[in-house]
DNA sequence: TCACAAACGCAAATAAGTTGCATTTACTAA
DNA sequence: TTAGTAAATGCAACTTATTTGCGTTTGTGA
C-alpha cells in the first residue's frame, strides 16, 4: 500500500480556511466564488480533485442537501444537518441531539447485522420563512 | 386556480405497477429497464415527466440515496430509509420507529419556528455484506 | 538542489436532467 | 358518437454537474 503525500499549496490551504469560517456546506459553484474573493481562480477540476483529496483525508466530507442537484462539502470535523429551502435554496443547520442518537443507534444495529456503515446523509427540505 | 386531469395512460399504469411491485427506490434508468421487460419503451423526457405529475400528485415521492448522483423515486406510500452499498449498489431498507418518531419530532419543532416542512431524506452509506 | 510524485490547467467527454415545439391521445361535454 | 381540448408523448437540442486524459508545473524529501 502506498502512501500519496499530503502537500501543502496556497490553494488547499485556503479552500480549508473557506470551509472552517462557513457555516453551512458549500457546493463547487460556492467554493469557487468565495476563492475568488480570496484571488484564486482555480480550474474547475482542480477544485474537484481537491474535495476528492480532502474527503479521503477526511478533512471534509461530502454533503448531499435536499434541495439541490450538486454536492455540497463541510468540514468533517462539523457534520451536523440542515434545512433546505427549495424556493430560495437558504441552508440553515439544524441541531437535535435526539436526532443524532437515534441515528448513531440505528448505525451501531446495521454493524451488528454485518453491514460497514461510512456515512449518513441527512436533510430537510421545504419553505422557509421569507418564502410562504 | 386550473385543476389539472390524472389521465390514465398504459405507461403511468403500468410504471405504478412497477413501483408497487419494488422493493427499492428506482432511478429512471432502473424503471427503464424495468418498462422494457414489459415492453415500453418510453422517451427518457416522457419518464421525467411522469415522475414530476407522479409526485406532484402524491403517488410517488423522490429519494436521494446517498451514494447515488442519480436521484430515486419510491411509491408515496411506502416511505422508508435506505442503506446503499458504496461498493455494489445495492439497496437494503431500513425500519427504525424510533427514528421516524424523532424526524417527525424535529418536523414538529421546525414547523414551529415559522419553516413548512415538504420532505425529508434520510440514507447510510457503506459497504454491504458481500463487498467488506 | 535534484528527482519524482502530487497538484494543476485545459479540452473534451459523459451523465443527469430540462426545454421548446410539434404530434398524438384520453376524456368530457354536447 | 363525436368533436374539441388539454394532457401526454417524442425528438432534438441544451444546460449543469462531474469526470477523464494528458501535458505541465511545483512542493518536498533525500
Amino acid at each position: 500500500m502506498i502512501k500519496k503525500t499530503f502537500r501543502n499549496t496556497a490553494l488547499r490551504n485556503t479552500i480549508l480556511e473557506i470551509f472552517s469560517r462557513s457555516e453551512k456546506p458549500l457546493s463547487i459553484v460556492e467554493l469557487t466564488e468565495l476563492l475568488a474573493k480570496n484571488d484564486f481562480f482555480p480550474n474547475k477540476t482542480t477544485l474537484y480533485r481537491q474535495m476528492e483529496t480532502l474527503c479521503a483525508t477526511k478533512k471534509l466530507q461530502q454533503v448531499s442537501l435536499a434541495a439541490s442537484s450538486s454536492m455540497h462539502y463541510e468540514l468533517a470535523s462539523q457534520h451536523h444537518h440542515h434545512f433546505v429551502c427549495t424556493d430560495c435554496n437558504q441552508t440553515l443547520c439544524v441541531e437535535d441531539s435526539d436526532l443524532e442518537k437515534q441515528i448513531a443507534s440505528l448505525e451501531q444495529k446495521l454493524s451488528l447485522n454485518g453491514l460497514k456503515v461510512q456515512a449518513h446523509h441527512f436533510s430537510i427540505a421545504g419553505l422557509c420563512e421569507n418564502c410562504h
